[in-house]
DNA sequence: GATGAATGAGTTTTCATTCAT
DNA sequence: TATGAATGAAAACTCATTCAT
């Protein structure tokens, strides 16, 4: 018995074949790859591809999986203990644009492709919708604090402001695939945020 | 001679296929619809179809052509010449919105697919892009109108703003198609109203 | 609209189509064959195979339809209306033994193939049935008739004399595909019609 | 030097894996059963079946040499020294009966898919021929006796009687395993001594 | 032009067998 | 020897496209 070396190994494999899958996914969409383009990226066969994933499908909830992975715990760890609301609001938002213009055109794609994907495949959806939830409940949560401390104005519905951020990122970084000039994700930030802070913030005049 | 009936008929045959491309583009996806699922929605023949379009990317690429139609013109329609900058906009959110509600999955996941499906293909590109530009010329300038008239806070990014209000649009579309809770469309449409209002507008404290 | 003419190919083609399966499935077994065998044999491409049928099990089927159609017709053809029953037995097993010398390996091996895959598949099994009865039913029918009549022996049961001499008949052309000897089937055809009709005729002392 | 343990070892290991298949054979057939299948069911991992099988066609062979053990010393001791033919007959009909009425549609599948398979195959076709031919010669010897005796009536042929009665056990069997009915092996196996009996023995009027 | 049968390369998936550990 | 991950040829089936009628 092995264990130790045996688990890193196929740990290895695993990610070896997922992270090709996820190239290819992103590149050419979920129907545009075949297992025969998956299986010369990863340089595994196709046996061994089918020994640690039943089916492509499969493999296409283990790229989500890793997609959905730490980044809401990466947000909330930036965060300081006496950060206002709006604070937090405005790290959320510089954070967001700037993974967004971090984010190659291939990861942005296979975003889509997965929310895509998703929304005929009704037994996928739990597992995305779960996932959407949490951002916004994230983001709603700091907009009520928000209005419980009289920070924000109180006519806000907090959902909805999660909602609105949420789709924008979102909605941009799908624009930001169409065009092919380069995008000003940094004006768009500074835009954002003013209206924003004018928009939800008591004080700002 | 009879060139009026035959254009006529010819048209009427373009149509029927391009809408039942577009109903089934828009349930199935582009690679989930078959040439064959056109033959029978449209109830034409193979060779019909392929007398019209030279290839399945053809169509998938008609079906943009009919779908990038007259929105901008509907909504300019909608305007009075003494309208302000900003009750130009709130009538932009408000159609935007009331139009997205009425939307349905079908069509809303069309739109996703033909914008995935256009990013990766440079020969399509450019017309979604011009597609894209219109719709963002068109809010900025209404921006700009308001920023020019003192209207609106001067601090601004015209260009940005449209980006935003257009990324947000498409952004709430894609969540309501992932989510299986009703939308609620007009709380999100209030409280993006209320942000912007503050956001945008000089008198608004 | 040239139906005729069409229909008539459309047979031909199908009627290849099986052939070719049949051959193949009776020397190599449903198993053993692979459709990429019948599109050699039959001479059609895939697509036009799976134009016509379904899928492999829906072209076996097809084959054991073929197989399974008018040999009864064939034998009642042979009576005449004052046959008694005892030469109608003797009749039926004239032809029974006839048409087992003279079936090929390839045949006799298809008619097993069939029956194992039938046993294992409950959807396909009421045809296999209902053939059985079929022919259980004619033989019972006629020994019922002589028991009716005083000619054969009262202490009979008759659906258990056919269920033999179908049984039998099975068995015994199994055997002959299993021995490498050349199988002596006049022999075995007199023999058992001496046991029979000894053991079936009240008369015969 | 373990040499006994070791080789006992060996003996159940071959044992338990030859179980296996044969259990899986008979459910799933040869071409529906997978090695990995024989690895579940047996325990052992796949190095270890092919340290004794060279390959599945072997351990198909091995399963068909455990099916054709024991059963004709089985009937032999039933005997008494004083029976006649008949008496002796009619033993091997009820064992025979008794048997199939006992065994499993698994075992009887088993069965028939090897002669099948072996019908197919030249090299292994001897190892059955030799089996058939020892249970006819059994049959045949003991008709044989009766005939010289007196016991028999004397125009009747010994090798066919016994062809026609393997014969019909085994079409017997396959039918019972293609029809869904419950099957009446006690009613067929009376009516079938009632026939033999006035059929070969001579007093019987 | 219109038809729809035919094409055949391409798809996902299976599985007997091997071989490094 | 035992293990089971890896192999890759081969399977059933699909579908955009063509073309004889």
């Amino acid at each position: 018995m092995t264990p130790k070396v045996t688990a890193e190994k196929k740990k290895l494999i695993l990610d070896t074949i997922v992270s090709a899958a996820e190239t290819l996914f992103g590149n050419k969409g979920y129907h545009g790859t075949s297992m025969d383009d998956i299986v010369k990226e990863s340089g595994y066969s196709k046996g061994a591809i089918y020994g640690h994933f039943d089916s492509k499908e499969q493999l296409f909830l283990a790229v989500l999986d890793r997609q959905t992975g730490a980044s809401l715990e990466t947000m909330r760890s930036h965060f300081s203990p006496d950060d206002s609301a709006w604070t937090k609001l405005e790290k959320i938002l510089n954070m967001e644009t700037d993974s967004m213009s971090r984010l190659s055109d291939e990861q942005c794609r296979l975003s889509f492709e997965i929310q895509l994907q998703i929304s005929r495949q009704d037994s996928w959806r739990s597992k995305m919708e779960e996932q959407y939830a949490r951002a916004l409940r994230f983001i709603a949560e700091i907009v009520e604090e928000g209005i419980r401390t009289g920070e924000f104005e109180q006519d806000i519905d907090a959902e909805s402001v999660a909602a609105i951020l949420v789709g924008a990122s979102n909605g941009l970084s799908l624009y930001s695939l169409v065009t092919s000039k380069p995008f000003n994700w940094k004006k768009i930030n500074d835009t954002l945020g003013a209206i924003l802070h004018r928009g939800l913030v008591v004080s700002s005049r």
